[in-house]
DNA sequence: TGGTAAACTGACGTTTACGTAAGAAAGCGA
DNA sequence: TCGCTTTCTTACGTAAACGTCAGTTTACCA
């Protein structure tokens, strides 16, 4: 009797369905380094097998989705600022299986490091964003002054 | 004697350095019908003659970039989005010149839809990426506590 | 009224981010 | 084990958003 409550593995096509991105999309992004070459982080997977993903695979293709959708980056920035999400993964995996202390630490430090990063460039957008909603309020304020105006 | 104070026409090379855009991409825009088609809203320029900007074309121009960069659209979408802004150039210099009171008030009303329209996607924008935030704070706070207890 | 810097008009080239087609192989249920 | 669906790899195709000549033409100024 084994943990049924295990990870299912899923195929491309079914995480495809779950992103909202098509198979070709997630081979490409897994061709340019976007995404960790064997699906989850077990085994490089061999040449010619199905990959094989876990749903937190699907997770964190649905989050880089996110912030390509959100942040506007070109998939060579966005490779950049997850620096290699597989490298997360990994860190992930490290994490929950090392003892050591010093090593976990050093893991969490580094996972912090890259949330930090993609909240200051959340941060600095929302601030963007902000100002011009602002500016843009005041446009419409006078506009419908000068409307109230013609109308009296 | 004439006016010294004046609107400066502007060549094409001013203007991209002021947008920082390149001639190129300024060109393209007109081309694709994001810009209007003789600079500013005098006549229609003739074939082969410089491009004429006026600093008015240089401010809308910087707000098309910064609604293309915060936004991230395609510039099909942009186009739609502030729905050739050469007819909002259009509108206003309308709206200086009429004196029909109706008309007036047709043009603004008009304008006020547009700006609305973008307060609309600028604030949902605003939204996803305060959500995403929010997200990102939580987890940072996760990874801090686990090193707080490392630490102990 | 030359001369020169900057601009104009094609037209083709390039990069990014995938789409699409083809033939072979893997997986999975019956 | 057979058959069918789904993936795999390879490779060429494509739309968007410009870059880059090349050969002319303007616009300005000494």
């Amino acid at each position: 009797m084994t943990t049924e409550t295990a990870v299912r593995p899923m195929r491309i096509g079914e995480v495809a369905e779950q992103t909202g991105l098509t198979p070709r999309t997630i081979r490409y992004y897994e061709e340019i380094g976007l995404l960790g070459a064997g699906g989850d982080g077990s085994e490089p997977r061999e040449q010619g097998k199905h990959r094989c993903y876990t749903s937190a695979d699907v997770e964190r293709i649905a989050e880089i989705v996110r912030l390509r959708d959100l942040l506007g980056l070109s998939l060579d920035q966005l490779s950049q600022l997850v620096e290699a999400e597989t490298a997360r993964a990994e860190i992930r995996r490290e994490i929950k299986e090392t003892d050591d202390p010093a090593r976990k630490r050093e893991l969490l430090t580094q996972a912090n490091g890259h949330i930090t990063t993609q909240l200051i460039l959340v941060r600095s957008r929302v601030a963007e964003l902000s100002k011009l909603e602002v500016e843009l309020a005041e446009r419409q304020l006078l506009c419908e002054q000068k409307l109230a105006e013609l109308a009296e």
